[in-house]
DNA sequence: AAGTGCAACAACCGCAAACTT
DNA sequence: GAAGTTTGCGGTTGTTGCACT
């Protein structure tokens, strides 16, 4: 596949939009709708790129975005949420009617980043590990970010052979994998008393040699009244039933995310 | 008033997933 | 199913404006 020029090859503008640009876009996807990006710029006119079109309209000219200052509220949700999804800034915009992934972003890295930072940094002995840098090209490799939720980490396995990492507090009885490999929320329990892992520890080769694999008939388990330690404790959710979910990983993962995207709704059950 | 440092935010870039042919 | 195209996401960079010296 051959990559496209870029916007500067093909003699499009960069940079900061213009007024005149902002109302061209405003007005011509008013009329017509944005449709195909890559197209919008030459039919409306424009010497941009359809993809810094895009970016303009929806960071900036969508007509239901919020603007200015966040709130109190708005940022302990985005930290709450980051707690929960990590760097998933287009998740945790969802939750936020207005605002922007690129607005969340931005907040984050230079406001509540550090606030978090200090106040960690004020607590006697932070469990928290330092993050390892991985390249998103990773990604395929089955790398997972130590930073996230351990059930975000799931999610992003690969089914055939698949790397399981965990740090922080996670579940209280949880157990996922395969017949052969099963990870118990012991086993996760445990390892948050594990002491800090250098950077190599988080090599592939590392990760295929010491880390159980999980095949595509992966069973995940809750039991009965089990209180969900993390993310729930701040919202003091508790399971009443038992289930038992015995299907492709991958369904499973999303079962997984379904759950724990869900902050201050109820978890419906029904759904199993 | 000029220079410098820093924070905030807009915009870009590369990548991968999703979609289309 | 493969190849090509579009879209969306997240990391990063560039620009701007303000505070401070």
């Amino acid at each position: 596949m051959v990559r496209a020029p870029c916007c500067e090859k093909m003699g499009l503008k960069k940079g900061p939009w213009a007024t005149e640009e902002d109302q061209i876009l405003t007005s011509y996807i008013q009329k017509h709708g944005h449709g195909n990006w890559r197209a919008l710029p030459k039919q409306a006119g424009l010497l941009r790129c359809g993809k810094s079109c895009r970016l303009r309209w929806i960071n900036y000219l969508r007509p239901d975005i919020k603007r200015g200052n966040f709130t109190i509220e708005e940022e302990e949700t985005i930290i709450k949420l980051h707690e929960m999804l990590g760097n998933r800034w287009s998740a945790i915009a969802a939750k936020l009617p207005g605002r922007t992934d690129n607005e969340i972003k931005n907040v984050w890295h230079t406001n509540l980043k550090k606030r978090l930072l200090k106040s960690d940094q004020s607590k006697p002995s932070s469990k928290r590990a330092t993050k390892p840098k991985i390249k998103r090209s990773d990604s395929n490799s089955s790398i997972i970010t130590q930073s996230e939720p351990a059930h975000l980490r799931f999610r992003e396995m690969d089914t055939t052979s698949t790397a399981c990492n965990t740090s922080s507090s996670d579940f209280s009885s949880v157990t996922v994998g395969d017949s052969k490999n099963i990870i118990k929320s012991e086993d996760i329990e445990s390892m948050e008393t594990m002491p800090v892992i250098d950077e190599s520890f988080w090599s592939e080769a590392a990760i295929d040699d010491e880390t159980p694999t999980m095949s595509s008939q992966s069973l995940i388990t809750i039991s009965n009244d089990m209180p969900l330690q993390y993310p729930f404790a701040n919202y003091e959710e508790t399971f009443q039933q038992s289930h038992a979910y015995d299907s492709n990983f991958d369904d499973g993962m999303d079962f997984w995310y379904d759950i724990f995207t869900r902050t201050n709704d109820s978890i419906e059950l029904s759904e199993f």
